[in-house]
Parts: structure tokens; C-alpha cells; sequence
DNA sequence: CATGTGCAAGCGGAGAGTAT
DNA sequence: ATACTCTCCGCTTGCACATG
């Protein structure tokens, strides 16, 4: 019934092999494409010189703008709106073409000159159609977000500079460089002998970007293309453009070392999201590509290990940089094998996306960046610091108490918020009504009622809830004893004898809470809102206290099986034993949850846990030598923050090198297929790649069962997330050496057996 | 007056629905 | 797929009233 949307096509994209080149080759672009192929880079529309740039490139988009008429035309008949590109097309290149065209650049350019910050907001304003009054006039891609604050790119060097240094009087490749804050923020700290900038919507920045062309001594090249289509981004690989780079042929070592003579800049940010296929936008898709062509080197890594500097929407970083383990997917550890660090220099800072993880692990997280900070001698500016990065600063270890914050989800502070105007008496309990008084009465006296329902003893919780439990049980194993009868006999005897009651009583002797029945329908609507909060967070509060103390049994169970590896003879086996008891116990425990999403959140607390104390972490987030910047709304445009990643490419694994790209087909076969059920355990995910896989793997891949590296001897009990790149070595290899593996063909149908699922197909294509 | 019975309302669990 | 949110439902409780 229910289907993942994306998945099939997602996979059908990443299994082609023309993957690379999807955005490339568009069907309509495929004739474009050989005529820029056969000339020169002149025709390409590449600036050499003002003028050049000006005549040539004019021509060219009279001739494209022309047929894209026809086929837009073609297009909004069979839609009815916008275009949505099918098969082989892709909306960037479409829009570049609209955009083009040499009518509406006239409306530009006899605009005034941009003048500081609020010129340049105003310019992009009308650019990207303006107020819906004087009708729209669009000139440029209005989903595009743009870097307006120089401030902004000031501090950013500030922060990189030791890392830029290396870089100074390289080259750079700049795609999307927009109106060229950025670019010419980076362009006067680096000094590149040549700066290539790839710019589709020319018609709209290109009256900010001339003046950088037009100075004396500019080593600035304008293409006025997208370089995210990867056939114009070829075109700018040429030796003419880029003369200092040499390719580094298949074979030669130094393709594999970092080259820092070139630096590629990229601003993949675009608001509202564009979804693709079965991306969910096409920033993914670019990165994913991006690192793909790192690892095949293809497109600019032909010349070595390129270092990447690419601006994304701010919830796009979820993608490659996740903060929790259950965010850690398949295009994050792919990003982990192609990258030795992806860095987050500036960001809103603040965790994106639904599920969140422990706010201590955040916080703990943030004072060991705050040490390292520290002793790099890295201070960020007041203004640039996140809230964690202040929370944490304030904070000492000593702080993070067993207590523990949960995760503060929205509503806490609605509460926090309606307790406070409670007390102010700023709004009353009762309706002012005649009822409303008569309730206020009731409820008076019945404070001082002893025979009011109250506050449940946890001793009397725990049997209403071994009570419930066996019921169940009776009615689903009748036959089976149920395990926890004995607790259960002895709570009851326990109450028999007068040790606890069923309700608390405070000092008073008098019941904590009172009823509130049937008096309820006379609240304010303040009063209910707070009543239904106070609900809510003592649900939430009991979840959580309940999955934390899962949690902690659970990583004593852990410290216990790392200590038996270190003992032998009686010593052991009794560890053993008190291991085997408890784990079952809390096993049991586990049993009783009958919420789904409570036992998945224990295993996520438990996995995100085990996943930070690794060493190294295994999120590359928890490893980051510095907090990002924060950014501010205001600074770009529209007002949707983006962050800015570092990608620092690093050599493959020898294994994955070695008969490229087929061994790296079954690291990916091994990495798709685990987590494409993130929680299934390492028994399943391991038995469903290939008959026998499970017990050859375990066998051959030791750091799996220990719990020293981050594993675990039970494999039915851990998660496949939790897997450590480490991890995935050891089975890639395994799995090399395996004399009964499947053969390529037969990954590859089995892979593609995934794919054929006609109507799976069919909700891929939605949207 | 003690005990039984029926009813309304609260409470928390379970599952459906929804958003990402 | 997963987490969040909402609603329903069944069990428990307090209470009124009936019954022995």
C-alpha cells in the first residue's frame, strides 16, 4: 500500500550509467550541444574581453531563444503551466535559455547603477519580477538565492583563511556566481590568476559582473551558461581557459592527491526547493554528482583532488552533513567515503529537519568543538555565534546533569509562555459565568477533599502496567508463563502489605493533584490550552524518562562487553552471565513498550550515543573543528538562509580504487541495500544482500562484533546505521575475497529488480 | 449501613493520519 | 521511512443510587 515515492527513481537514476552526464544531455540540447562541441570556446559565448562578450554571445542567444519558443509553446500546451521537464530535460538549462533572451535585457540594463546592499536588494527585487503590481517582468531565476552581504563573506575568509591560504593565485571555477559578492570577496583574498565564472541568467547579472571583467588586470572569464550542466561546464575545462591545469591521465598517482591550484565555488541554493525526480532537489542531484565525478574523476577532478566550496539551502545540508544517526542515509556515508571532511563554515546553525537528537549529545558535542576551537585559537565574532555555540560557551560539563533536557520541541515554550501568564494572573481558570463561579467553588473544596482522584504512586503505575501486560499476554501466549510474574506477585503482595499506596500524598496528607472532573467545560480557553500542554509535556516527559533509563541500562550492558574482552577464566564467565541476565531483562522491558515509537526512540537515543563517544565520532558533524558562522536572513536574497559546505575530496580506499568503478559498484550495492531500512538489524540487512552474506561478513569483518569499535556481538540487536565506515571497509573487502559472492551481473539485477515495479514507477514520476 | 451496579469522565495506550 | 499529531477506545475510578 504505502510506497517510498522517491526511492525507485532515485535508484534507476544513480544505476544508469550515463548518470553523470543526465543533466547534460538533454534530449532538446543534444544538437546545441555538437555545435558548441565543434567550434571553439569563442562560440560558446565565453568572454575573452568586453567586447567580445557583448556581440558574439548575443548572437548565439537569438539563435537558441528562437527554438525555444517553439518548444515552450509545446511544453505549456501539454501542461498547462509550468514547464516540467520530462526524460532527458532539466528546467536549469530551460530557464537559461528564457532568460537570455536579448529583449528583456534591455529593461536591465538601462536600469540605474546598483548602489551598496539595499541598491543590489532592489535590483534582484525588480530582477526576479518585482511586485506582482507592475506585472512580472522576469529576468532571472527568482527561486535563486543570492549572498547580498559583504560582511558576510568577510567573516567567512576571516575563518578559512588558514585553510585558503594554500590556495593563493590558483584558479577557480564559480558557478552560479550571481552577483559576485562572494566571488569577489574570495577573488580579492586568493589573487587567481584565472577565475572562471559559469553564469546562467546573464542578462540579469551581468551589469554587476562586467565591472569585475572590465577592470585592469581582470582575470575574471565570464560564460554566460550554467555550469551544472555539465556539457557547458566541459566546455570551460579547455586548455584555452585554463591553461595552468594539466589533466592527470588515468594511472598517474598525483591524480589522487589534493590539487590546490584549483578551487571550485558553486551556489547551489535555491528557495522554495526544486524538487527532481527522485531527489528532492536539485542541489542533491548536483552534489551527488559532484562527488561522484570526485571519485571517477570526471569533469574538473581530471586534475586532481578538487576542493569545493558550495552554498545550499540551509535544510539541503541535512543531506551530506546529518546530525543525527537517523538522518545518516546512503548519500551521507557516500559523502563520508568520497570526502575526509565536509565542513559547514556558515549556516544558520541550527539543526534542520524533523527528527532531532538529545540536546545534551548536541551540547556535549559543542563543548568539545569549543575546546578544539580554542586551542586552534579560533574565536568567532559575537554576531556570528549560533545558539548552541552561546549555550555551550556558558555551560560547563558539570552542567550536563543525568537530569538531561530532552529534545525542547516547540510546544515547551507555549507552555513555559501560558504557566508564566498563569501565575501573573493575567488570565483566570474559570469562565466568568455563573457555572464558571459555581466550578471555581467545587473546585475549592474539593482541594481540600481527601477522596479526590490524585497522583499515582510509580510503584502503583508499574503494577497497573505488569497488570495490563499480562492481560495481554494471557490473551496472545496463554500457554507461556508470563516473564515478569514474579515482579508482578511481588508488587501485589507489596500493596497487600501497606508498602506503598495507590496515590501520592503530599506533606499535608492531602492529595498532590484534584478532580477536575466535570469541571473542565468551564475553563477559560487559556486554562484548557495549559491543562491540555500540561498533558502533553507529562506524557512526553514520561516517554522520555523511560527511554533514557532504557538507554543508560543499555550502554552499563555495553561498558560490561568491552570489559569481558579484557578477562578470561571465572572472571569472565561470571561477566558473561551478568551480561546474558541483564540484556535479557532489558529485552523484557523493551517488550512491555506497546508504542512503536517509543522503543524506536530509545534505539535512536541509544544509537545516536554509541555514535558520538565513537573516536572518531561517526558523524562527520561531531568531528567539525570549529561552529559554523551564523548567518542572518537579511543577508541574502531572497531572505532564506543558505550554508556554505567544504568539500575536501580524499583518496578512495585502495579497494575501491582497484578495478574501478566495479568494486566501488559493491561498496555501493552493500551501502544502498543496508540502509535502505536504516533500523533493520545487522542480521537482516547483511541476509538480504546474498544468500549466506550474513555469516561470511561476521566472520570475515571483526570490527562488527566490537563493541570497542562501535559494534556489537548480538547482530540481531544492532542497527545497520550505526555500521562505521570502518565497517563497510572490512565488508567490501570481505566481500571481494568471498569465493561464493554474486557475480556483477547479478547485483546488478538484483538491484534492477527493484526497479521494475511498474507502479512504483509511476508514483516516482509525481510531482 | 454495607455492598452491588451502572454511568460519566479521565487517563493512557494504540493506531490512523500527516508532514517532511 | 520516520517522527509528530490527533483521535478513538477501553479500562479504571468516583459517585449516585439500588438492593439486601
Amino acid at each position: 500500500m504505502f510506497r517510498v515515492p522517491s526511492f525507485t527513481g532515485r535508484l534507476a537514476l544513480l544505476r544508469s550509467p550515463a548518470t553523470l552526464h543526465y543533466i547534460g544531455t538533454p534530449r532538446s540540447f543534444k544538437e546545441d550541444w555538437k555545435t558548441l562541441h565543434t567550434k571553439d570556446s569563442e562560440a560558446a559565448g565565453i568572454a575573452r574581453n568586453p567586447n567580445s562578450a557583448q556581440s558574439k554571445p548575443t548572437q548565439k542567444r537569438t539563435r537558441t531563444s528562437t527554438r525555444r519558443k517553439s518548444q515552450a509553446t509545446l511544453n505549456e500546451k501539454n501542461t498547462g503551466g509550468p514547464v516540467e521537464e520530462d526524460g532527458d530535460q532539466i528546467g536549469l538549462e530551460e530557464d537559461a535559455r528564457k532568460r537570455n533572451k536579448p529583449k528583456k535585457r534591455k529593461d536591465v540594463t538601462s536600469s540605474a547603477p546598483v548602489q551598496g546592499k539595499d541598491g543590489l536588494i532592489q535590483y534582484l527585487f525588480e530582477g526576479y519580477g518585482g511586485s506582482h503590481k507592475k506585472g512580472r517582468t522576469k529576468v532571472g531565476d527568482s527561486r535563486r538565492v543570492q549572498i547580498v552581504s559583504k560582511e558576510l563573506c568577510d567573516d567567512i575568509i576571516e575563518r578559512m583563511k588558514p585553510s585558503l591560504e594554500k590556495h593563493v593565485g590558483c584558479d577557480i571555477i564559480d558557478l552560479n556566481p550571481g552577483p559576485g559578492i562572494w566571488s569577489s570577496a574570495i577573488h580579492d583574498f586568493l589573487k587567481p590568476r584565472t577565475h572562471v565564472l559559469m553564469e546562467p541568467d546573464d542578462a540579469l547579472y551581468r551589469p554587476l559582473l562586467q565591472p569585475l571583467l572590465d577592470a585592469e588586470g581582470s582575470t575574471y572569464k565570464l560564460i554566460p551558461k550554467s555550469g551544472v550542466v555539465w556539457a557547458f561546464l566541459q566546455q570551460a575545462l579547455s586548455p584555452e581557459l585554463l591553461p595552468h591545469q594539466k589533466v592527470r591521465e588515468p594511472g598517474d598517482p598525483r591524480l589522487e592527491e589534493q590539487n590546490d591550484t584549483l578551487l571550485v565555488l558553486a551556489n547551489l541554493g535555491y528557495y522554495p526547493k526544486k524538487p527532481y525526480r527522485g531527489f528532492s532537489s536539485i542541489s542533491s542531484l548536483v552534489i551527488y554528482q559532484l562527488l561522484s565525478a570526485a571519485r571517477s574523476h570526471s569533469l574538473f577532478h581530471k586534475y586532481g583532488l578538487i576542493r569545493m566550496l558550495i552554498w545550499v539551502e540551509d535544510e539541503e545540508k541535512k543531506m551530506v552533513l546529518p546530525r543525527s544517526i537517523v538522518n545518516r542515509r546512503k548519500s551521507s556515508v557516500e559523502a563520508e567515503v568520497t570526502c575526509g571532511d565536509i565542513f559547514e563554515v556558515a549556516s544558520s546553525t541550527d539543526a534542520v529537519g524533523v527528527s532531532l537528537r538529545d540536546h545534551n549529545l548536541d551540547l556535549e558535542s559543542s563543548m568539545a568543538v569549543l575546546k578544539r576551537m580554542d586551542e586552534a585559537g579560533i574565536k568567532t565574532p559575537k554576531n556570528r555565534q549560533g545558539a548552541l555555540e552561546m549555550e555551550a560557551t556558558k555551560s560547563s560539563s558539570r552542567d550536563i546533569s543525568a537530569e538531561s533536557q530532552i529534545v525542547k520541541r516547540e510546544f515547551y515554550k507555549e507552555l513555559e509562555d501560558l504557566e508564566r501568564r498563569f501565575d501573573a494572573e493575567e488570565f483566570s481558570m474559570f469562565q466568568d459565568s455563573p457555572e464558571g463561579r459555581q466550578a471555581l467553588e467545587t473546585f475549592q473544596s474539593l482541594q481540600t477533599s481527601a477522596r479526590s482522584p490524585k497522583l499515582q504512586t510509580p510503584e502503583w503505575t508499574r503494577m497497573a502496567l505488569l497488570t495490563k501486560a499480562e492481560t495481554r499476554w494471557k490473551k496472545e501466549a496463554p500457554k507461556s508463563t508470563f516473564k515478569h510474574e514474579d515482579e508482578l506477585r511481588e508488587l501485589r503482595e507489596r500493596f497487600a502489605a501497606g508498602e506503598f499506596q495507590q496515590y501520592q500524598l503530599s506533606e499535608d496528607g492531602l492529595p498532590k493533584r484534584v478532580n477536575k472532573t466535570s469541571m473542565a467545560k468551564y475553563y477559560t480557553p487559556e486554562y484548557k490550552r495549559l491543562e491540555y500542554l500540561r498533558t502533553r509535556s507529562r506524557m512526553e516527559n514520561k516517554r522520555v524518562a523511560r527511554a533514557m533509563a532504557l538507554s543508560d541500562e543499555y550502554d552499563e550492558i555495553l561498558t560490561m562487553q568491552k570489559e569481558i574482552l579484557s578477562k578470561d577464566g571465572s572472571e569472565a564467565d561470571s561477566l558473561r552471565q551478568e551480561i546474558d541476565r541483564r540484556t535479557e531483562e532489558w529485552k523484557e522491558e523493551m517488550q512491555l513498550m506497546n508504542n512503536e515509537d517509543d522503543r524506536a526512540l530509545v534505539y535512536n537515543m541509544l544509537d545516536n550515543r554509541s555514535a558520538f563517544h565513537r573516536d572518531p565520532p561517526v558523524l562527520y558533524w561531531d568531528r567539525r573543528k570549529a561552529e559554523p558562522l551564523k548567518t542572518d536572513p537579511q543577508e541574502f536574497f531572497p531572505k532564506a538562509e543558505m550554508a556554505l559546505l567544504d568539500f575536501q575530496p580524499q583518496p578512495l580506499w585502495p579497494v575501491l580504487r582497484e578495478n574501478f568503478p566495479a568494486n566501488y559498484d559493491v561498496f555501493e550495492y552493500i551501502v544502498s541495500n543496508l540502509l535502505m531500512i536504516p533500523t533493520q538489524s545487522i542480521r537482516q540487512g547483511l541476509s538480504s544482500l546474498a544468500p549466506g552474506a550474513f555469516e561470511w561478513l561476521v566472520q570475515e569483518c571483526p570490527s562488527i562484533s566490537d563493541p570497542n569499535k562501535g559494534g556489537n556481538p548480538d547482530h540481531d540487536f544492532m542497527r545497520v546505521r550505526t555500521l562505521t565506515l570502518e565497517m563497510y571497509k572490512e565488508m567490501t573487502e570481505a566481500w571481494l575475497r568471498w569465493p561464493f559472492r554474486p557475480s556483477r551481473y547479478d547485483l546488478l539485477s538484483l538491484m534492477g529488480s527493484e526497479v521494475h515495479d511498474p507502479d512504483a514507477a509511476e508514483v516516482g514520476e509525481r510531482v
